[in-house]
Formats: structure tokens, sequence, C-alpha cells
DNA sequence: GAAGGTTCCTTGCATTGCAAGGTACCATTT
DNA sequence: AAATGGTACCTTGCAATGCAAGGAACCTTC
């Protein structure tokens, strides 16, 4: 995955965590094979957003072991975290279609019921003298 | 907006910026304010940002009078900045498609081409310990 | 002249993704 | 049995960066 992603994939991480252990358990290694996969997600990452969930409420962990290595923790989401999930979804969501507004060209951002200010600025002619 | 979007908006700002321009030059005060109210950006994020931006060679700028305040200073894209919208654009719209992938509760992620790794995990009957 | 909007800016804080490194378990190869 | 390599866990330090808070200057209205 191109390294310019790199400034999109902040804090989305959460969420996709959630997505991945709304289909099943799973545990952090795979977690992040996945996410490498999906949205290029490093490993190192994983781990402390995982505290960071359980810490919250987000997740419950147990372990189950491995036929290859180490022990397994598995993730399970909460209540709290079904519940988190759905909140972020819709707030990712309507994050994500406001800035496909934004990136498309054309100027009808007047949907109905729009605030009406006097947000109109008309750049008309400004004299340019930069350098 | 609500604060638990603050993890989304990370690092998409400089798009959110470019593709402001494209419909037209402004300046920070302004364009603050439309993201303000798009996204969610806070005034104080917007001037560090515009640097960056102009340091990276992707705005130009040059001060306008202001009618109300202190003269305004205008970025303007360069073409360095339009064909990095371009870029930036499409790194999104990637990003997006992989997210709302991520999001979509069914497992039918197995497009044409997969890399058929031994990815298939089955977590089957993972016995619970947890607190 | 006080108040408030506009417009620019800075500093300090906190979050957080990542690279790099480390440990340990297991199987296969030499 | 030593070495290798994949699985799986973890930590530390760095760097980026969004934000809140604050500040200064310009202008108009009361």
């Amino acid at each position: 995955m191109e390294p310019n992603l790199v400034q999109f994939k902040k804090g989305v991480l959460e969420l996709c965590v959630m997505a991945v252990l709304a289909r099943a358990d799973s545990y952090g290694y795979d977690i992040a094979s996945q996410l490498s996969e999906a949205i290029g997600m490093g490993e190192g990452t994983i781990y402390p957003l995982m505290r960071r969930m359980q810490k919250d409420g987000i997740v419950s962990t147990y372990f189950v072991e491995s036929p290859s290595g180490p022990p397994r923790k598995y993730y399970s989401l909460t209540d709290l975290g079904r519940s988190s999930l759905t909140a972020q979804r819709t707030a990712w969501e309507s994050f994500a279609s406001a800035v496909s507004a934004l990136l498309r060209p054309a100027s009808d951002d007047a949907p109905p019921g729009a605030s009406s200010d006097q947000k109109t600025i008309t750049v008309s002619k400004a004299v340019r003298n930069d350098a």
C-alpha cells in the first residue's frame, strides 16, 4: 500500500477493528493481518489499540491455545462495543459523505434546509501578487 | 459537531482544503469556516496546515484587502497542488471504499484474484474465560 | 469607548500510528 | 541439536498533527 495513504488511516482504525470483530471474534495478530491487507495498518499499532479498547469496555478477551505459536488472545465485542460500532459507523458514513460532497467539483452544496448565511463570497477579481 | 468525530478527521484535512481551493481561491478564515461546518475542523488547525501546504508547494498566496478586518491571505492551488488533489482524491476513494467494505457485514470478501492464503481461521469453539 | 465580528497568528497539550526491537512457542530443516 | 522461519505476543521512542486557548490587529455599531 502506498505510503501516502498514511494520512487517511488515522483514527478510523478503531472502527475497522470493531467491524472485523463484528464478523467474528479474532486475535491481535490476525486482526492486524486483515487490516494490514485492507487498509495498510502496521502490526505495532494493534496492541496499544486493543488495550485501549479493552480499557474502554469495547472488547473483552479470552485466551485460546494456538496450534502454531503462543496462545492467542481473542477479542470479543461487548454490548458497549456493539453500540459503539453502530454509532461510529453512522459517524463515519456522515463524515465520508461530507468529504465526498467536498470532493465533487460542482457547487450544488445547498441541499434543502441550508443555513443560508451570507456565505457567498464570490472571489470576483482578486489581484495576485504572490511570489 | 459531536466530539466523537475527532478521530475521523485526522489527515483528510489537507484533501478537504485542496477540494475547497479547487472551487475557488480562498483565505484561511473562510476555509476554516467552511470546513468547520462541513467536517468540524477547528480554526486553530488551519494556519499550521496552510503553512505546511505552502512549504510543500501545494498552494501559493496573495493578499487582498478585507472590507471588514485585516487583509485576507488568499491561497491558490498550484499545479503541484492540482495534481496532488487528483492523487489524494483517488487515494481517499480507495481508502473509503475499503472501509465501507469492512463495514458491510456479509463475508463476501473474496473478489476475483484473492490471495488464497490459508486465511480461513474459523473460530469454531473458542472457550471463553474472560473476566 | 465598549462590544463584537473578522482575520491573522502562536504556544502547549494530548493523541496516536508506526518502525524497530524483543520474547516465546512451535515445526522443519540441516 | 542448532538454525531457521512463521506465529503470536508485547514495549519503547519518535514524529506527526488536530485542537483549545490565547493574543493582536482591523473594522463597524452602539
